[in-house]
DNA sequence: TCTGGGGTCCTAGGACCC
DNA sequence: TCTGGGGTCCTAGGACCC
């Protein structure tokens, strides 16, 4: 499964991901500045950004910078169907492929100069093959490691490709600001730029001694390789999702029990359905809280078996939350989330099974028509009707065990 | 500028077992 | 009654990334 081969490695990253994908399908929005999402910018064009308009903004200010900008409503589906595509031309061009989140990914090309060429011909292959297939602009850098090449995309952006020859990748890194470095984020970056380090050069010529004292052994270690252009981590293309996830941010006014037990409901709903798309089971179930002063908080509990049953999941996360009720009224709640983790296939569950257990499609077709059954009564009795869907599917002979009330 | 939604990985303490 | 060392699992928090 572990690919591990000397490189080269490639970074591809589409640019600027979902606004590219707006103005592909809206000829009126090209070469314009668009922002994707209201309340919060979740994606902006080249012409935004060069506004001064980022992604996490506030909608309010980014609309100040940029007031000529067209704010268009996400669309996730559509991200969705255009991932698949562009990493479907990934796998045409490597079955290396790792991918990294929803618009980038990691391509091993080692091995395959004797029938692609060079990595640089590769990668001017990938880059026109997205845009004729999928329509859409994608930086790729090359170099011999992942951190490398994820860099180099990072410089070459939007549009380009940028190539580091293995000789020269410590005159490519040494002039970059440490927040280039993977795992620099604000709090690392203060507290190297306190001690007057700003740039990779630098943290290069601290013994790694020195880092370990300042960040601890994780991020000393990490640091001191990344700054002599070290990562010894291979393209791994089998890489499975952990954990799977969603929240809710409710504002500023408090919300009663019923309120929240309705939000975990749907929370709980959606995430049991992915699973079971997945044909994944999950064996934690994680409380996710933000309060008024953005502390944040989690529970955890962790079940004894795994499991993709909607109830059940919901039991173990109305528990977590009733336990958490204190922190709820005392500290304000302002977003709620729930995360299922430990995360296993669905397959080796079943390998565990005696043999006259129903088969992994079976099961999977059972959970589909119950998802079906839920729609269908909860589109008969509102949105909020998962457990009253659950009783009468269970009334209808469905197997659906109950919670206990 | 008062702030979304989806993830990953690391650390540290306590329980428990051998 | 007091005592060691090592390993795993669970929980909680935190930093970071897109």
């Amino acid at each position: 499964m572990f690919v591990t081969s000397e490189g080269p490695i490639l970074h591809a990253d589409l640019d600027a991901f979902y606004a590219s994908v707006e103005q592909r399908d809206d000829p009126r929005l090209r070469g314009r500045p668009v922002i994707v999402g209201g309340g919060v910018v979740l994606a902006a064009s080249y012409e935004a950004k060069a506004l001064g308009v980022r992604t996490a903004m506030g909608g309010a200010q980014a609309r100040r910078l940029c007031p000529h900008a067209v704010v268009v409503p996400p669309r996730m589906s559509v991200y969705s169907a255009a991932s698949k595509a562009v990493f479907e031309v990934f796998r045409q061009t490597t079955p290396a492929v790792e991918g990294v989140s929803i618009d980038e990914a990691f391509l091993d090309v080692g091995g395959l100069r004797r029938i692609a060429g060079r990595p640089s011909e590769i990668a001017v292959r990938l880059r026109a093959e997205v845009l004729a297939q999928v329509g859409l602009p994608i930086t790729v850098g090359v170099a011999r490691t992942k951190f490398l090449a994820k860099v180099a995309s990072g410089v070459a952006k939007p549009d380009g490709l940028l190539v580091v020859p293995p000789e020269r990748e410590l005159e490519f890194l040494h002039p970059l600001p440490v927040e280039r470095l993977w795992g620099v984020g604000k709090v690392t970056s203060a507290k190297l730029r306190e001690r007057g380090v700003r740039t990779v050069r630098q943290v290069a010529e601290l013994p790694e001694a020195a880092l370990i004292s300042m960040l601890g052994p994780g991020s000393g270690r990490h640091l001191h390789a990344l700054a002599h252009g070290r990562d010894p981590r291979a393209v791994q293309p089998g890489k499975r999702r952990r954990s799977i996830g969603s929240q809710r941010a409710l504002g500023r006014r408090s919300r009663s029990p019923a309120e929240l037990d309705e939000i975990v409901v749907s929370i709980v709903d959606r995430l049991a359905r992915r699973l079971r798309g997945a044909s994944r089971v999950c064996r934690t179930v994680v409380l996710r809280m933000r309060f008024a002063d953005f502390t944040r908080a989690t529970r955890s509990h962790t079940l004894a078996d795994s499991t993709d049953h909607t109830e059940t999941l919901l039991c173990a996360a109305r528990g977590l939350l009733s336990a958490a009720q204190p922190l709820v009224y005392d500290r304000g709640l302002t977003l709620l989330g729930l995360s299922f983790s430990n995360l296993d296939s669905h397959g080796a569950v079943q390998l565990a099974l005696p043999l006259d257990q129903p088969s992994s499609p079976a099961m999977s077709a059972e959970a589909t028509a119950l998802d079906s059954a839920v729609d269908a009564l909860r589109n008969r009795f509102g949105a909020s009707a998962l457990t009253r869907a659950a009783l009468l599917s269970h009334e209808a002979g469905m197997e659906m065990p109950m919670l206990p009330d």
